[in-house]
DNA sequence: GCTCAATATATCGATTCGATATAGACATAT
DNA sequence: ATATGTCTATATCGAATCGATATATTGAGC
């Protein structure tokens, strides 16, 4: 997954190790360590994904190679398994734009189902806690139900982006 | 971190491996998988935490030993890094009764402050990004964006949680 | 009795984490 | 000038966690 983090973030220009993990972070999501990241990009340097050329000082700049491209192109459009991760979902949002923009409200819709499925099963499990005389612990529940409530918050704002790729694609 | 809270599971009562798996997916953060579990419950058990005792068919029920409670005491009494993780926040808080009522807004401010500091930045980065000329890619600043709304909801319902618990406080 | 699904424990290799080491670049204080 | 400190940057280690898979048991429905 952090490897089509870094791929993506290639995709653009090439960036340096350290500057990578920045950008990521800055999505707010996830905080890479170098532990992570470093590795990852030998990985990817094995596979002939990508190069380093030498920057300023002790950087090394990575780019992109065609058969890089190539390995991105694919993972991007593999649709997700079942049991796709948060994180795993909002990696392939940060690269949505490079999705031909027909298929990109169904990636939305299709995260959209999944929390709506998932919120139910939630839903189930937080009247079982407290139907079931189970005097169920009280942070407990409070951790249930925000964990809903972040759940309802994230299907709102796929809606959101739902409808402005709506507008996007109806004036194009 | 997770044999925190399996420990914090089995302060209650004896579980089974599977039990604790649902029990903890349940809390809706963390779905742990098998390849975690079955060696922390091996960990714990190496460390006298926890012993195993036969149950029906194949099932082993664990419970927590003297020693376990000791080490649990201990790890919920640590006050942790400046650099604590969403998900062991989480775990903390799922056992927060545990913790004598005059010490557990301590805990809920001191989070609230973490997350307000984290939220500055956020919002700081994401001016950077508009600004810059850096013409930023659509979507990542909306993952920006979202991130923060996530932060904001999750200091709003830190601020319930606290309220709540002076309420109890001074009504015992 | 047979089959299918759900429950349950277990293990493997790969990924990711968290902590730490090291060192160059650059500001600014002495 | 040079010492000091802070930020940038690459790197590595051991441990925790993941995701996939194997396998056994139980119980329900046919």
């Amino acid at each position: 997954m952090l490897d089509f983090a870094i791929l993506g973030l290639l995709m653009e220009r090439p960036r340096h190790g350290y500057e990578l993990k920045r950008a990521l972070g800055e999505l707010g999501f996830w905080k890479v360590s170098f532990g992570s990241l470093y590795p990852a990009l030998r990985r990817l340097e094995k596979r002939g994904a990508i190069e380093a050329t030498a920057g300023t000082g002790r950087r090394k700049a990575y780019a992109i190679t065609d058969h890089g491209r190539d390995t991105f192109d694919t993972l991007l459009s593999t649709d997700p398994e079942a049991n796709e991760t948060d994180r795993a979902f909002q990696v392939r949002l940060a690269f949505l734009g490079h999705m031909p923009q027909e298929r990109r409200v169904r990636v939305l819709e299709d995260r959209r189902k999944r929390l709506t499925a998932q919120l139910k099963t939630a839903r189930d499990t937080l009247v079982d806690a407290r139907t079931a005389s189970k005097n169920p612990d009280r942070y407990r529940l409070a951790l249930m139900e925000h964990s809903m409530q972040s759940t309802e918050a994230d299907i709102a704002w796929l809606d959101g982006l739902v409808a402005s790729e709506r507008r996007a694609a109806s004036t194009t």
